[in-house]
DNA sequence: GTACAGTTACTGACCAGACAGTAACACCGC
DNA sequence: GCGGTGTTACTGTCTGGTCAGTAACTGTAC
């Protein structure tokens, strides 16, 4: 993990501005021109000025997306102009990736300083975080938002997405090696292991977009559990879906 | 089916503009004003045009998404100004329920004619609309990317989507209702519900990004079956994920 | 600790481009 | 001539990005 000591979700601030340092800037942000009448006091460290930022941004793409989101509106939270946020980071997709990594480190499948597990711990693990994601819904907005809208041509985020996409099928296709062993077919592990993702995201949107008919972290173990079973069946599992 | 006899997918015509009557028009289109030398021929009927249009929005909509997807664009591939697509529908918002509706038609997990299959067949449908999805690209771009945007504040389809995934929840509770009779537990019919629709988001999500990768109808099949063998097994299936 | 120099953070003003939407007008077939 | 279809031309708005200038800070020398 990071410096990100606060809120566990993205900063409900926003309103307050920041929460840090005692004498900030008062800057109105609505008022026209807060030229001569900034800042005023400590300036916050580059690096914490550059996560708040990022902070934003996360918020900002997550609820308005990447097209709709504007470096106005991102600005905005942090208390300075569109022009201060392309210093820091040059461009709107430069600070797109920058979310991404600081997403992939405060992690979604990823946990924070352990090691990945192994075997079936992997698919504990994957459920646990779906239990967490339940109470951080910035961050699963967050990260839906840019995965739908990263399907489309020429996105900044497309090949971020491939390659975690590529990455976690191959973990999670090391962990049922682990525990189904090397006879199961390759083709069955690499498709239980799309479909863990699948079902991940896929609840996920659902619960997004309608959270008291989905119970996210059971829908979810609902799925694994199923899943790690007919996988565990291996060939010899039930098909019910064999046309005749 | 309807008039898009043509092209499994979404047209590529676009270049000879229209299909149909035999004499269209030159309209170079580039051509600063175009205005004289126009059409020059039997006018298409007004439903035929607003087909066209949803057509072309339907595949700039799934290229681009509804935010960067121009009215400019739409209406270059139906060889008209932003201002007459305007003319048909009002406004681009419009043009996307138009979408979303023609696309609930042309039927994505709906299927034409026929009634809606009841029990196992509903799943037997819906590994074969996976199988089918897998040579119409387009449609499943379409609908993955404005599923994807639609999570975000106030888009225009999100209650079109929500309502889309409850009543398609509904579909499959029953479907499991009947397969697996009325002792199997409300929740676990609802989680197993919820995953059908999730892994088939999923699955076709990871396919639209990475089409070497997955194997989107198999990957479906092996989902389905697991998920309804889970079901089937009702509250005495193996609980791996619990926690001691 | 003050003076100076150099660096960094940020603003305000501006730009060109794109966009959805509007209004007035032209064409077409009936 | 009339209604529907479509165009041209325009509006207002918003966007990301550039740039010069300035305030704030940092380091060094004395």
């Amino acid at each position: 993990m990071q410096t990100n000591a606060g809120s566990d979700n993205f900063d409900r601030s926003k309103g307050a501005v920041d929460t840090a340092p005692a004498h900030s800037e008062v800057n109105t942000m609505a008022g026209g021109s807060a030229s001569t009448l900034r800042v005023r006091g400590a300036r916050k460290s580059t690096p914490e000025r550059r996560q708040e930022i990022v902070r934003a941004a996360a918020k900002t793409f997550g609820t308005k997306g990447y097209q709709k989101g504007s470096l106005i509106d991102i600005a905005a939270q942090v208390g300075m102009t569109h022009a201060g946020v392309l210093h820091h980071f040059g461009s709107k997709e430069a600070l797109l990736i920058a979310v991404l990594e600081y997403r992939d480190e405060e992690g979604l499948e990823t946990l924070s300083g352990q090691t990945m597990p192994l075997g079936l711990d992997l698919f504990l693990h994957l459920y646990r975080t779906a239990a967490e994601n339940a109470k951080r819904e910035g961050l699963v907005q967050t990260y839906a938002a840019i995965t739908g809208e990263s399907v489309t041509e020429g996105h900044p985020a497309r090949s971020f997405v491939i390659s975690r996409f590529t990455a976690l099928r191959g973990l999670i296709e090391d962990a049922l090696r682990l525990i189904c062993g090397p006879d199961l077919p390759d083709d069955i592990r690499t498709h239980a292991a799309t479909s863990v993702i699948g079902v991940m995201d896929g609840v996920q949107l659902q619960w997004l977009l309608d959270k008291e008919a989905v119970d996210l972290p059971e829908a979810t173990r609902f799925a694994l559990e199923a899943i790690l079973v007919a996988a565990m069946a291996g060939t010899k599992r039930p098909r019910p879906l064999t046309e005749t």
